[in-house]
DNA sequence: CGATGCTACCCAAACGATTGGCCCAAACGT
DNA sequence: ACGTTTGGGCCAATCGTTTGGGTAGCATCG
């Protein structure tokens, strides 16, 4: 199908051929299946119809996008694509906006203020019609000089100011793992932040101390270490934790990542996770399940919220009003916060081995 | 800086200002730096780049396009972006994409052949200039259709036929896995394979079964079983070949998530990965070095196949000749293979205990 | 002094699609 | 019989750039 190497079909060719003027087949084609009565007779909306489609016609998206102003293109700026929270959260923007009849792209910004400004410079460069920022910081005043320059855009994962954003309840987040740490007897606890410049770090923290404090315990800033979404960065904001003082009976880290090299950390100095210590990550990524030490965690709706950030620009680029949204988190509780289920895994090895 | 809200400056705008006509400052606007003595007086020259960059001028990509028939657009399918390994391939890609004056976009196909002719088609309509494939399936024929429709194209990851590809040396990988273990004295061996029409999993696998044969030791069928690429998947296959037979003393998982679903598997069943059936992974996942239990693994160069192949595209797209790229695998030793490595960790565990 | 060659620009035709008008013929109303 | 609809299309401008050709004015040359 469709003639191969060739110029590709236009409406000019398709007119042509049919003796008929152009203006006529873009009316045509671009009505939909049910009013198409205006444009042309039944018999010529059908002529029109049949060769475009086995011509395999598609129309030219610059033609169109420079006539009509509208590029139906939305650029995605996110902090690494290979984060996979980032890269989720981007199949469902992309899988959502195909069925809003938009296109994106993506790209990233390694959340860089000099590589935000750029990246997004050259996004509206390429003209689109919205952006949607996966990497808003939340003290920087960016996003207001954007929104400024009137280019509609959404924030997915972190929120900052006023901008309309699709969030997970971070902050909820935070006060269940609390709770859950809070029921099992722990009041020596420490947190591994993320970035301080995240909102998705700063209202888990915030919501994990405020929890504390109501239960009448004070997590002190010393048991707050900030670090950077990986493992690397977990691995390495631990160990500073654990030069500095008592070691703390339970850790949350507030990205299953960080939680992963947290875990590495505990390893290299001979601290048994899930049994000296108890880890909490969050997001519960695929692979917290499978870990050799199943990680208790909070699962946030990350194809969810991208999903819900494309229909919210859309809905913006369609003059509509948006709200926040903030999604609903769960926590996913494994063995290595809960004595018992570590135990069973432990059991299990030895239960297990006379089986062979 | 650059007008807000109000509609984008044109050549048309630079040119009334200055009482020019608008080929002019085309010329000059897109002549090099240095060659720009054809175009106007360096007066002249002079007074549109000042301009032009004061009022932040950005060409009209759809125009430009348009007029040029050249998008310097690249659409790149893979089977999924939250997969790590494609994920950090895009990455490469975009990076050097932007370095060589190309922009990118990328789709999911989930490894489904419908849903590749589905984008394929897609991103063809967007009319770009070239496209890369991370998802090629060796037996289709897929690939020559694209081929004949005279769209240039490179294969990345996965190669397939004689189209051009950048790969990394995957059956080189899985002989230096199978030296590793047969170092070890490892004679009851299985490999989990990956998806059959991966020519990673393929490759990787016969040069595991090869190095084997040569060393006398034959890898039975059954001992071979395929799976998805990813956690759950390598979990399956673990279990599909746990029930079948007498446990194989290592297992060789063609990805590091599959190998890390099979840590799970066997713990579930109460067999300690890495002491009782040692496990080799593949690809060094930033991961491998921070789980709990260290992984050995093969590392690849996924951000250099990127780059490589956005490389190999554009000489592909400037008419010239491109030979197929194999990139060099290196074997990474850890505890999940190494009696001494994985002694070690339990020793320190031991051994650091009383420092607290 | 006429031919030639620069220099420094301008002209206008594309590229492919959209869209507000316009127009002709047949049908209709009275 | 004649004005009015209306069905069915055609016309042409337009979006912003690029690019193959001019061309006017001046200097140079033989």
């Amino acid at each position: 199908m469709g003639t191969e190497g060739t110029r590709p079909v236009t409406l000019q060719s398709i007119a042509d051929q049919l003796g008929l003027h152009v203006s006529t087949v873009s009316r045509v084609l671009n009505a939909k299946r049910g009013e198409s009565g205006r444009a042309a007779s039944p018999a010529t909306v059908e002529r029109i119809r049949r060769l475009a489609d086995e011509l395999g016609y598609q129309p030219n998206p610059h033609a169109t996008s420079l006539r009509t102003r509208r590029s139906n293109l939305v650029g995605v700026l996110v902090p690494r694509l290979s984060d996979i929270v980032l890269a989720t959260i981007y199949e469902g923007i992309e899988e959502a906006a195909a069925e809003q009849g938009l296109s994106t792209f993506v790209t990233n910004t390694g959340d860089a203020p000099e590589a935000q400004r750029a990246r997004t410079r050259m996004v509206i460069g390429r003209r689109v019609d919205g952006m949607i920022f996966g990497d808003a910081h939340a003290d920087s005043h960016f996003l207001d000089e954007v929104a400024g320059r009137g280019v509609p855009f959404v924030l997915v994962n972190r929120r900052a100011g006023k901008h309309p954003s699709v969030t997970c309840d971070d902050y909820l987040g935070g006060r269940l793992v609390a709770e859950h740490l809070l029921a099992l007897g722990h009041d020596n606890v420490a947190v591994i932040a993320g970035e301080p410049y995240a909102s998705t770090g700063q209202d888990r923290t915030n919501g994990f101390v405020d929890r504390y404090r109501e239960a009448g315990i004070d997590v002190p800033g010393r048991r707050i270490v900030h670090s950077p979404f990986d493992a690397a960065g977990g691995h390495a904001a631990a160990e500073r934790l654990l030069d500095d003082g008592a070691r703390p009976s339970a850790i949350f880290a507030v990205n299953d990542f960080a939680a992963i090299g947290t875990i590495g950390a505990l390893r290299d100095r001979g601290i048994r996770a899930g049994s000296d210590v108890a880890i909490v990550g969050f997001n519960d990524t695929p692979l917290a399940a499978e870990l050799p030490l199943p990680l208790t965690t909070i699962r946030s709706p990350m194809h969810e919220m991208g999903r819900r950030g494309i229909q919210m620009l859309a809905r913006l680029l369609a003059g509509e009003p948006v709200e926040p949204e903030l999604l609903r988190p769960r926590l996913i509780v494994r063995a290595s916060s809960d004595p018992a289920l570590y135990a069973q895994l432990g059991l299990v090895t030895e239960a297990a081995r006379p089986r062979e």
